[in-house]
DNA sequence: TTTCATTGCTATGAATATTGTAGCAGTCAC
DNA sequence: GTGACTGCTACAATATTCATAGCAATGAAA
């Protein structure tokens, strides 16, 4: 699979912008969910990531680890797999959006909602 | 194809808890960026919207469109599409990633990076 | 009342992504 | 060597996405 990267036109977009290279990258399965599980509980093997990830398949997660290696947003050293120096800032902007979630959740619940 | 709620397990996750439903839904493709186009260019007709995201095909648009709108995210008037309070609220938390994507863009260009 | 353009959207088949299961090769402790 | 781990790969089934064509409804103009 092609891997995205900025300034390059990817999977669904001709310019390149960097916004939606990043959208194009997290918009595949478990792509935030990876980078939200090893921020939030450190690092580990390649095993038991897949296994906070829900038993994902090995494909799929090599494919993605892959591709948030290529995006310098995780690595591998002796204790396993891990968010970088720069996947720990898109990590901590992702927060937000977990608090924000709960919100929603909660509103959601009554659904179907009238909204605007 | 299963519309992610809060509650609710999902696609890659038992547990329901509201960020992984959110992630599910925008790991989808073309569902952030459909997000994203709306609230920064305004409402607009399907066929509009589809131009914009790169011409995504219709089919792909309209299961994207259903479910923000089960999502409270996006509605219907007769302005077009647009997004709906909440929709922006989740836009807003959105900008800060995409000045990150910036820099992160920028960095990536000397490719491959050294990091941590 | 018959065009005509525009609307949202569906049908279809091919291409691509993801899944689930099995298992391989390398490393390390014993 | 043996066993238990490691990171992965192979393979076939399923799900998602794409690209193209086109339909039914609406509203404006002729």
């Amino acid at each position: 699979m092609k891997i995205p990267a900025p300034g390059k036109p990817v999977r669904g977009s001709q310019s390149g912008a960097p916004i939606m290279v990043l959208f194009d990258l997290l918009g595949r399965r478990w792509a935030m969910g990876i980078v939200w599980t090893l921020s939030e509980q450190g690092p580990c093997t390649f095993r038991e990531l897949q296994e906070k990830c829900d038993n994902l398949s090995p494909t799929t997660l090599n494919t993605r680890i892959a591709e948030l290696r290529a995006a310098c947003l995780v690595d591998h050293d002796t204790t396993g797999y891990r968010v970088t120096l720069r996947g720990r800032e898109l990590y901590k902007m992702l927060v937000p959006l977990g608090l924000w979630a709960k919100e929603w959740g909660k509103d959601l619940q009554g659904f179907p909602g009238a909204q605007t």
